[in-house]
DNA sequence: ACGTGGCCCCGAATGGCTAA
DNA sequence: TTAGCCATTCGGGGCCACGT
C-alpha cells in the first residue's frame, strides 16, 4: 500500500518531524507556511507531535487516514470556511480534478498530500517560530519521497525564494524558472504564481502565497487548469482509488 | 429573507531600506 | 547603530450580490 520512499520518510521521522496529512501515493504534494495551532491547544498540538508515529501505524496496518468528510457545523474549520487554507486546498484540487465544488466538503487529501514547510505550527504566522526552517528544506531536498512528486504548490510565500541572489526553489526541487513570458501569473500584489519545470518537463513546481484569505478564485481556477493539463501530458490523469 | 461566497478594508507583525 | 518609514502578508470583520 506503502512506498519504500514514504516508509524510509516516515520511520526517519518518528520523535523528529511532521510527515503530512492526505493520500502519499498521489502525485500532488501541497507544501504550506505552518500548521495553524495554537499554542494553548495541547490536544491538537499533541495530534501534531504524533504526526510520524500515527502514520508508522498505518503503514504497519495497512491502513490509511480519514481522507474524506463533511464539515458539519461544530466543525473546527466550519466558522472559517471559505477562507481558511483546507477550503482554499479543496477548491484548487476541485479545479484540478475539474468538478464542482461541494460545499463544506473535504476529499482533497485522497488527491493530494499536503505538508508544511515550517515544522513549528503557530495559530498566526508572525508569531511562528521560523528558525528551523532550513533543516526542513534540507530534509525535503534530500528526500526521494518529496522529491518524486511530479506536482508541487509551494504556498509558502516568503518562506522560500526564487530571486537574483538566491535560488533556492530550483536548488531544493531540481527546477527552473520558466520565465515571465510562460511562468508568470500576477493578479494583484496578494495574489501571484510562478511556474518552475525540471529539464526533463516532467516534475512542475508553482510558489504561490499562503492560500487563505483574499486568495481570488481566478488564480486557484487558473493554476488548477496548468496543473490538470500538466497531468494529462506526464500522462498521471489520477486514477480514482489509490 | 437568508445563507453563501467573493471581495475589500483594517490591524498586527515583519523585514528591508534609509537617514540621522 | 538605530529609529522611522514603507511595502508585504495574513487573520479577522464586514459588506454586498446572487440564488434559492
Amino acid at each position: 500500500m506503502y512506498g519504500d520512499k514514504f516508509i524510509n520518510f516516515v520511520s526517519k521521522g518518528i520523535g523528529n518531524y511532521y510527515i503530512g496529512t492526505g493520500n502519499p501515493n498521489s502525485n500532488t504534494l501541497f507544501i504550506g507556511k505552518e500548521s495553524a495551532i495554537h499554542s494553548t491547544d495541547t490536544f491538537t498540538r499533541n495530534w501534531y507531535d504524533c504526526n510520524a508515529q500515527s502514520w508508522a501505524i498505518h503503514i504497519n496496518t495497512n491502513s490509511c487516514e480519514i481522507l474524506e468528510y463533511f464539515v458539519d457545523n461544530n466543525h473546527p474549520l466550519r466558522a472559517s470556511w471559505g477562507r481558511n487554507t483546507w477550503s482554499k486546498y479543496q477548491k484548487l484540487s476541485d479545479f484540478i480534478r475539474d468538478k464542482e465544488s461541494e460545499p463544506y466538503y473535504v476529499d482533497f487529501l485522497k488527491h493530494a498530500f499536503s505538508t508544511e514547510i515550517n515544522d513549528a505550527p503557530m495559530k498566526r504566522t508572525s508569531e511562528a517560530e521560523k528558525s528551523s526552517i532550513i533543516q526542513r528544506k534540507l530534509l525535503f531536498k534530500n528526500s526521494k519521497f518529496i522529491q518524486d512528486f511530479p506536482v508541487v504548490v509551494l504556498a509558502c510565500s516568503d518562506y522560500i525564494q526564487n530571486n537574483d541572489d538566491i535560488r533556492e526553489i530550483d536548488d531544493i526541487f531540481g527546477v527552473t524558472y520558466c520565465g515571465d513570458e510562460e511562468g508568470k501569473y500576477w493578479y494583484n500584489k496578494g495574489n501571484w504564481f510562478f511556474l518552475h519545470y525540471s529539464p526533463d518537463r516532467k516534475k512542475l513546481v508553482i510558489h504561490t502565497r499562503q492560500l487563505s484569505a483574499d486568495v481570488k478564485n481566478e488564480m486557484l481556477e487558473k493554476m488548477g487548469s496548468i496543473i490538470r493539463n500538466h497531468l494529462a501530458e506526464i500522462g498521471e490523469i489520477e486514477s480514482t482509488n489509490r
